[in-house]
DNA sequence: GTAGGGTTAG
């Protein structure tokens, strides 16, 4: 859809907005679309190769599928030096080698060297088109930079609903909500129609805020496009009333959902946790197993964390054979949280037992360890547990070392139980 | 043809 004088001025005044904090995923490896006939590679290397194809001047399209096949094996820098030579030799770049060019230095995470592509391609043209365009920003957003992420969605002659995505979700993953939010309003004021990408994205802006007001007004808009019933969106909805702390308004969501998937489950336990309940949270994870569905790692690290917040340490054995017996025990997210828990209810021994028998353990879970010895009045096992830490290569941070120190004074003080 | 949403501790 192009932006175009005709594209109808609805909905919502742009001026609208403030901030939230969103997490960056990983990048997926890049697929490339294959529709030209790939080339043959010769053993050569490729500038004898490049001086060969272009001696034939019949077809000046060869250097383009050969620097494409180079991106689909994922040879960067031998793609990098192909194309200078191009640019030297003034090859024009053609869009599909260009945008295998674009993703492998997104995939690879080399922003460096996306900068290089992109300079080249700016220097080819002064516009961008739609598929070229989307690549660039997708890739300029995943480097965080927003700037370029911004020059690019300027030159580009048409932009999809696609492009608005990627864009909103870049500002809202720098931090940078009210920007997020001014955007999606200028989507809507452009004339285009969100889609269930568009709405977690929005909503999330509203919930680290928090501001239940724009969170509602976004309600709006989801029932008016109608997606109210798409789980996806819908559970982003709850997931922004949890954030705002409307729990009633998360839970009437959840209620009211004809299809609910484990990410619903998790939102609204979750929920409940986060704010403080619990009791209601624990009893929502156990009709989640009613209701034959699978708790992952995220739902039993944050079960766990409630266990300790009850107080109930019956439970927290009870979750703990379960995570054992679902093979969930091997996480090391899993283990912290029973060793804390273990921890917390005078269980040291119990906590120490968890901890014997990880196979991987991160800073977390050796400070968990010594400050659950500190906590039950071990400060020698303490001490003595964190030189094994140093001892196997860990870098203490501050928590664990104002749990030594406050071993040492401990100590100090009152000696050791155990001596 | 690409992206978004649930946990994030000691």
């Amino acid at each position: 859809m192009a932006l175009s004088a005709n594209t109808p001025r609805t909905l919502i005044n742009p001026n609208l907005i403030n901030p939230i904090r969103i997490k960056i995923r990983n990048p997926k490896p890049p697929s490339f679309s294959n529709k030209r006939k790939p080339l043959q590679i010769s053993s050569a290397q490729p500038q004898q190769q490049l001086s060969l194809l272009l001696n034939n001047s019949l077809n000046r399209k060869t250097p383009n599928s050969h620097l494409h096949l180079l991106c689909i094996n994922a040879k960067l820098q031998e793609a990098l030096k192909y194309l200078e030579s191009m640019q030297q030799l003034q090859i024009p770049l053609d869009e599909d080698a260009a945008i295998a060019m674009v993703r492998l230095c997104e995939w690879k995470r080399a922003f460096e060297e996306g900068s290089k592509v992109y300079f080249y391609i700016s220097n080819l043209s002064n516009s961008l088109s739609l598929r070229l365009g989307n690549a660039l920003l997708g890739m300029f957003v995943r480097f965080g930079k927003l700037g370029d992420a911004w020059y690019v969605f300027g030159k580009m002659l048409e932009r999809d609903v696609f492009s608005w995505n990627v864009l909103i979700s870049g500002y809202a993953k720098k931090g940078f909500f009210d920007e997020a939010l001014c955007l999606y309003h200028r989507m809507l004021w452009v004339g285009f129609k969100p889609d269930v990408y568009t709405f977690p994205c929005v909503l999330r802006t509203c919930g680290a805020v928090p501001n239940l007001e724009r969170g509602k007004e976004i309600h709006v808009h989801v029932i008016r496009f109608g997606f109210e019933a798409d789980v996806d969106v819908v559970n982003a909805l709850m997931t922004m009333y949890v954030k705002c702390g409307d729990l009633p308004g998360a839970r009437l969501l959840f209620d009211k959902m004809s299809r609910i998937d484990r990410i619903s489950w998790n939102a609204i336990i979750s929920g409940y946790f986060e704010n403080g309940e619990c009791l209601e949270g624990i009893r929502l994870f156990f009709k989640m197993r009613e209701h034959r569905f699978d708790p992952d790692l995220m739902t039993m690290t944050s079960v766990i964390s409630a266990c300790e917040s009850l107080g109930d340490e019956r439970l927290g054995r009870e979750i703990h054979g379960y995570v054992v017996i679902t093979g969930m025990s091997a996480d090391v997210w899993v283990c912290n949280s029973l060793i804390q828990i273990y921890s917390s209810f005078g269980c040291w021994e119990t906590a120490e037992k968890v901890f014997d028998k990880m196979e991987w353990r991160d800073v977390v879970s050796w400070t968990a360890m010594i400050s659950g010895y500190e906590n039950n009045e071990f400060p020698d096992k303490a001490v003595d547990t964190y030189r094994m830490m140093e001892e196997q290569g860990f870098m203490p941070d501050e928590v664990t070392l104002a749990s030594v120190l406050s071993a040492y004074a401990w100590k100090a003080r009152y000696g050791d139980k155990a001596s």
